[in-house]
DNA sequence: GTTTGTCTACCTATAGGTAGGTAGAGCCTC
DNA sequence: GAGGCTCTACCTACCTATAGGTAGACAAAC
């Protein structure tokens, strides 16, 4: 068997990340990420001693993914507008089948976080308006997007509705997510009018 | 002592909106919810059944809720942009200290929710897009408003930043869900240009 | 004297976590 | 190269706390 793929932690991340878009993190357990991985929960403990411990993992695991992906994206789509849609795109990719973004899932559960995880969860929230928001700034400057206030303020926007896009999925699997963010990209265009 | 206060089964709900908005619908106990009442957990089935039970009448409440206030804030707030902004306010009233939005948080938990909560979460939340839907027709009839295709599809919109964004306050205090709608409605300004 | 609303006492399932043991791989020494 | 040492990665068995839920007693109100 493949080194990579049987390594326990690993398949434990990933079975995490799985279980954290379906069901959250205070609503998945020990239990249910034995029986996906195939071992004991005591066993677990070896390579994550507490709870706490994976959930600070998993944000760091989900931190390397978005990193790795952010370059790539910018090089496949130099159009702002069609890099947002893919953006989109991605994210609905994963979140198929009643799963949402882990992102958001871990946003809503804030309040009953670890701090550790709280604190880890703020930097990664930071990390992504920043990048949004040279995202935009980009297309301003080139004339491709029209909006008021600084870059950072309108990422937020742009965030949301991908954030909630990918929630709302789940509840009403008509309205997509590329169309959400279609009508926000269509919304910031100078070029329509109404 | 006042009856509608003293009524057992109200307080009930009230505290189990209020914990809901702090920890959610699978982190909150009938201990919690004893505590704050002043009585045991046995005596909560009396009022609610199962938990279930409790849940569906929260969702009731809410839905009770939105419709009392759809009116008044109507005729409050003639204005569409200034009537958004106030929706906005009146929910950042209520998330204050590290409360979010109920209906997004239930939304967040949708997949551990019973069935029956989940369908009426659902229609509670097509009630919403609707009637903002309605209001941004408005608004755009009037002049005020610009923004391209339907209106129900530009609700998904406002209410995504409304929710994301009672949902950020809890992360980065610093943003202001009014702000977050400011640039919102400002975006969707004719007037403005880039 | 039945209904209402609460209580005590208990139940079963499940949560995260711990203690201690063990099979096997690799290594070091004589 | 055989025997012993150590580390890795798992195991069984158990712990305590807590979850939602139930049965039946009981006092007050109507």
């Amino acid at each position: 068997m493949n080194p990579a793929i049987s390594n326990t932690r690993e398949q434990l991340l990933a079975a995490a990340v799985d279980l954290l878009q379906r069901v959250g993190y205070a609503s998945f357990s020990f239990r249910d990420l034995a029986e996906v991985v195939g071992i004991r929960t005591a066993s677990i403990h070896y390579h994550f001693p507490s709870k706490a411990d994976l959930g600070l993992a998993l944000i760091d695991f989900l931190r390397d993914y978005t990193r790795a992906r952010e370059r790539e994206m910018r090089d496949q789509h130099p159009d702002v507008c069609a890099r947002l849609l893919a953006l989109a795109d991605r994210i609905a990719e994963k979140c198929v089948d009643q799963r949402s973004c882990p992102m958001n899932i871990l946003q809503a559960e804030y309040a009953v976080l670890p701090p550790a995880m709280q604190q880890a969860l703020h930097t990664l929230i930071d990390e992504k308006l920043q990048l949004i928001g040279a995202w935009l700034d980009e297309g301003r400057a080139a004339g491709q997007l029209r909006f008021p206030g600084s870059a950072i303020a309108q990422a937020q926007l742009v965030w949301s509705v991908i954030e909630y896009g990918s929630q709302l999925a789940r509840s009403h699997p008509d309205r997509t997510l590329h169309a959400l963010v279609r009508q926000l990209v269509d919304t910031m265009s100078p070029a329509k009018s109404p």
